[in-house]
RNA sequence: CGGGGAGUAGCGCAGCCUGGUAGCGCACCUGGUUUGGGACCAGGGGGUCGAAGGUUCGAAUCCUUUCUCCCCGACCA
């Protein structure tokens, strides 16, 4: 990509509105503009890292065996009259009403659709377990939209709901997600810390919530400190469960059962939640199979979402500096800049256009910034942008053929010779 | 929803108290000079001052109503 041909709108100075850091950065970095509270149009360089996290989280779901549908975001009212939540839910819950007078409401989740998919379709025992999921747009009327992307009113959110015969099952199902969680977090270069958790008004009595480690979090999770080293190859989700994570509220330092050596003090951002939680949707909404004596039984079941556009802000809130964002590798818009300061300059051109055809035929993603603009202008936006790796080619350097390049995660500058760079840069991208 | 604050050019703000027909920085356009860290000089474009009503000879400014947005709190991926 061309930096000349793509839309990146950064600005200076971030509107006054934002608040946050993440909020703030992803408006300077031309990734989002918000269109009314808690509702944000996804610019270029925002949706490139909204579709990466939404692709880490679907890989991570289809190896774990989870199956991708897409569900509707207008859901009619009749699903939720049967489960009582249309009442339950109330004024959090978008209400429309269409042209012939039936009501009508945005999705603010999906048990009620996904549990009636699932009854009309499947009736034995045979066909279970099952575990279907969708990323989808939902909308939630938060009383008090804020922090940018992290608690919009519209958002994007993977979930999905597993069918099993029974509690011993279910648990399996549940396992199997919460390892997929574990790692889906890792991928991405976040830590996660998986937290018992209430079940809160979707019910059941199983149900752990992930937050991921940032300085600039909302909570303050107390963990031992075995749940910062995780290899995502071997999780047990058991043992893993039975270690100690607490927020806030939860913690109290006398009644500790870990050692202080081993207890870990952080803030967190809470990014994932899982439940199981029985029979209370399948009962309501008739999703029954019958089991090997012919007996019908209700499916117990579980449901699990993880915020994708909620990632992007902390993903931010865990990576930056003062002078901009530094995405992770595996979610990065780009993984290159190549930053030509001197455009015009035949030498310098040529050196860049090199570069930029090389990694364009290899398929690694990379912004080529040919803007004809100051050194300075140049150099900011591309930290701002949070670029991984960057090449920067100048006509100084040039001469002694050597291109600089630059880590954004330690901002460390190397002079490398022109000759070596590819293989340079290949090196560090493997990594 | 309770408490607090803000709406003036794309962004950041001043002007409002004490009414006289809108200004600064950045961004943008033109020309020139620059060229390794948000450049410089000169010229230029852009705003029914959130909206409606009222007071007044005259309203960004005073009064009333209303909409929107933000912050703190209780709730959530």
């Amino acid at each position: 990509m061309k930096y000349s041909n793509f839309f990146i709108p950064t600005l200076k100075d971030a509107p006054s509105d934002a608040e946050i850091i993440s909020h703030k950065m992803m408006i300077r970095a031309g990734m989002i503009k918000q269109s009314s509270a808690g509702i944000y149009s996804w610019l270029p360089l925002g949706l490139l890292v909204l579709k990466k996290i939404e692709q880490i989280v679907r890989e991570e779901q289809n190896n774990a065996g989870a199956i991708e549908l897409l569900m509707p975001t207008i859901q009619s009212s009749d699903l939720w009259v049967k489960s009582g939540r249309y009442d339950d839910y109330g004024k959090e819950m978008l209400r429309i009403t269409d042209r012939s007078g039936r009501e009508m409401l945005y999705g603010p989740t999906n048990e009620e659709l996904i549990t009636d998919i699932f009854q009309s379709h499947i009736n034995s025992y045979k066909d279970l377990p099952k575990n279907l999921y969708h990323i989808q747009w939902k909308f939630r009327d938060e009383l008090r939209p804020r922090f940018g992307v992290m608690r919009g009113r519209e958002f994007l959110m993977k979930d999905n709901y597993s069918f099993d015969l029974n509690e011993t099952e279910a648990k399996k199902s549940y396992d199997n997600m919460f390892r997929a969680y574990i790692r889906t977090f890792i991928r991405m270069g976040l830590t996660p810390i998986s937290l018992r958790a209430e079940t809160g008004p979707i019910g059941g009595n199983l149900s752990h919530e992930f937050q991921i480690i940032a300085k600039t979090g909302e909570s303050q999770l107390y963990y031992d400190k075995k749940l910062e080293t995780l290899n995502p190859n071997t999780i047990d989700p058991n043992e893993l469960q039975s270690f100690y994570a607490a927020v806030d509220e939860q913690h109290d330092d006398n009644k500790c059962p870990i050692s202080r050596d081993d207890l870990k003090i952080s803030k967190g951002i809470e990014v994932g939640h899982i439940f199981y939680f029985g029979t209370k949707y399948s009962e309501k909404l008739n999703a029954f199979v019958q089991d090997q004596n012919g007996k019908n039984i209700p499916v117990h079941m579980g449901s699990y979402g993880i915020g994708v556009s909620r990632l992007v802000g902390a993903i931010i809130e865990a990576y930056h500096d003062e002078n901009g964002i530094k995405w992770p590798l595996e979610v990065a818009p780009f993984k290159i800049s190549i930053i030509n300061l001197m455009p015009g300059d035949q030498d310098c051109d040529t050196k860049s256009l090199e570069y930029y055809e090389y990694f364009m035929k290899n398929n690694v993603e990379v912004i080529f910034d040919d803007r004809i603009c100051s050194i300075g202008k140049k150099l900011s936006d591309n930290e701002l942008i949070g670029t991984p790796f960057q090449i920067i080619i100048g006509k100084r350097d040039l001469k002694n053929n050597l291109v600089e390049f630059k880590n954004r995660q330690n901002n460390e500058i190397q002079k490398i010779s022109c000759n070596d760079v590819i293989n340079f840069v290949n090196n560090k991208l493997k990594k």
